[in-house]
DNA sequence: GTTTGCCCTCACATAGATGTGAAGGTTAGA
DNA sequence: TCTAACCTTCACATCTATGTGAGGGCAAAC
């Protein structure tokens, strides 16, 4: 599909997929006469990336993610630095998670009080 | 304390406390001489702020949930508006927080599959 | 064959978090 | 009293994720 479709069906602006692409998050093939062609499973794609985004994580971060998620260990035997640098990202999502969890239930708890 | 204690006892720049100050997250008084007082109590919230920060929030609305975080329920009744964009920013928090969940849980698998 | 709508690239604009430096006041110690 | 270390404000710089518009091809429909 072109841009325009997976645009809508993904609910972003083209500008943004040409900004992922030229972040490395997204590697469209082309037509003959240059237009980008996209394929279905991208769709799928592009939410991920937009969650992980609003996760607060950085465009830099999720190249390095994105093959994790992709299709379970997509090649053999990656190269152990990346593991490392996965692993090391992994922790700190982890460390988000934990703050926006107390966070929450500390809100969670004024609703309440606020609430009765 | 000054600015630079309570930089280096909070971990942040003397800039980013003004720019917090800026952004009506902290009030520090001031001494005669026009020189920031801050005191003890901002150590942690300075750390509640770069907590929700990295979580994803926005100084704008970190300003909103602060209060929430302060010391259960400072005013009796705050304004139901008030009440409702806290909880529909709650509600966002939620979702990254499921939007992390899941990507932590992918990449976990992951990192399991290539580990072994 | 011209209009319409989509595509391309390039480039400048903006908002938010943060750095950095200038210009100058205050304070404490040698 | 001079210096070093701190403080102030102001303003410009930088990076990231985005928007927006210009200038120009391509394709389908009228």
């Amino acid at each position: 599909m072109r841009i325009k479709e997976l645009s809508e069906r993904a609910d972003v602006s083209p500008r943004l997929l040409r900004y992922y692409e030229e972040q490395g998050l997204l590697t469209p093939g082309r037509e003959e006469n240059g237009y980008r062609a996209y394929d279905e499973s991208l769709v799928v794609r592009v939410g991920q990336i937009r969650s992980l985004l609003s996760a607060g994580l950085t465009t830099e971060i999720i190249r390095d993610v994105l093959p994790c998620l992709a299709e379970a260990a997509s090649s053999q035997y990656p190269a152990p630095d990346f593991v490392n640098r996965v692993r090391q990202e992994r922790d700190r999502m982890a460390e988000r998670l934990d703050s926006l969890t107390r966070n929450l239930q500390a809100i969670d708890a004024y609703l309440d009080a606020v609430t009765r």
